[in-house]
DNA sequence: TTCCTTGCAAACGATTTGCATTGGA
DNA sequence: TCCAATGCAAATCGTTTGCAAGGAA
């Protein structure tokens, strides 16, 4: 199946020059987190994507669309990793965690509040000697199944 | 070794409270906890408390101090949980994620920037099906020895 | 005595890897 | 053709748990 939306093209660019291939499992991992609201973790996936994709495959698609900076992993409750499109694919965002069942949904802020935060970040990070690149606000608290 | 600090007594009459005792182990891994400066993983602690304590043991210390509140958990890389002491006994805090190696460096806020942040977090959630507890600002980059 | 704790080893779940096979440019 | 990609099974790694022995109240 290749829809070649513009995502797809835009990941078959950074996979091509990354040397690997946009096989038909990749293209059905990135599909699956586009669809998805949050993070999802490898097993999360290997649901969602009912067919016949083993596990240890699926891994492997993460981990080269990981590598090849398409994904961005978010370190999720019980040392379970969740994936979801990296920023430039997906846009900046921030998350909403579920301290109780440990789901994560993004959110966007409003560009008045995002540049608000924005500021704040970069006055804080201007004193440091740490090489800031980006930021997430983490809310915590309970998420509405979980009230 | 029973110094008896404030966040000892306190920490004390928590697990009291919960019906557990504050042993020698749970006092090593609170105290190496305190002495940190981030969050530390079960195997981090096994080293920094050098002697004797078995790795299980010190999961057993973790899960109880985590479920009487006296350790907030944080998902680190590759499904590694660190702990760090509970924000009542170590102060509210944000964090600096080393995209590199993946340690987690705490910073506090100046009264004036965390004002600020909690304004925008407060008008983000007003107006969400999501009842905040609390937040966490992650400032993501290369720490100083990654450079 | 009565629980709470600990040690040790086995069990577990998430993720990784070796190897032989398949597939695509 | 040639190297990347895949399936399967076995191996790892962080973490949990059953059970018997060791404290503290």
């Amino acid at each position: 199946m290749t829809t070649g939306s513009t995502i797809d093209r835009e990941i078959e660019a950074r996979l091509g020059s990354a040397g690997v291939r946009y096989t038909r499992a990749r293209r059905a991992v990135v599909g699956a987190l586009a669809r998805a609201d949050g993070p999802r973790s490898a097993s999360e996936l290997h649901e969602d994507m009912d067919q016949g994709v083993p596990l240890s495959s699926l891994y492997r698609s993460l981990s080269v669309l990981d590598d090849a900076g398409v994904l961005e992993p978010h370190n999720s409750l019980k040392g379970l990793t969740r994936y979801e499109l990296a920023e430039w694919l997906a846009g900046h965002h921030h998350h909403l965690v579920c301290l109780i069942c440990g789901t994560v949904e993004d959110i966007e802020l409003s560009a008045e509040m995002e540049s608000r935060l924005e500021k704040v970040v970069e006055t804080v990070t201007k004193q440091l000697s740490f090489d800031a690149t980006g930021h997430t606000l983490e809310v915590h608290g309970r998420c509405a199944r979980c009230v």
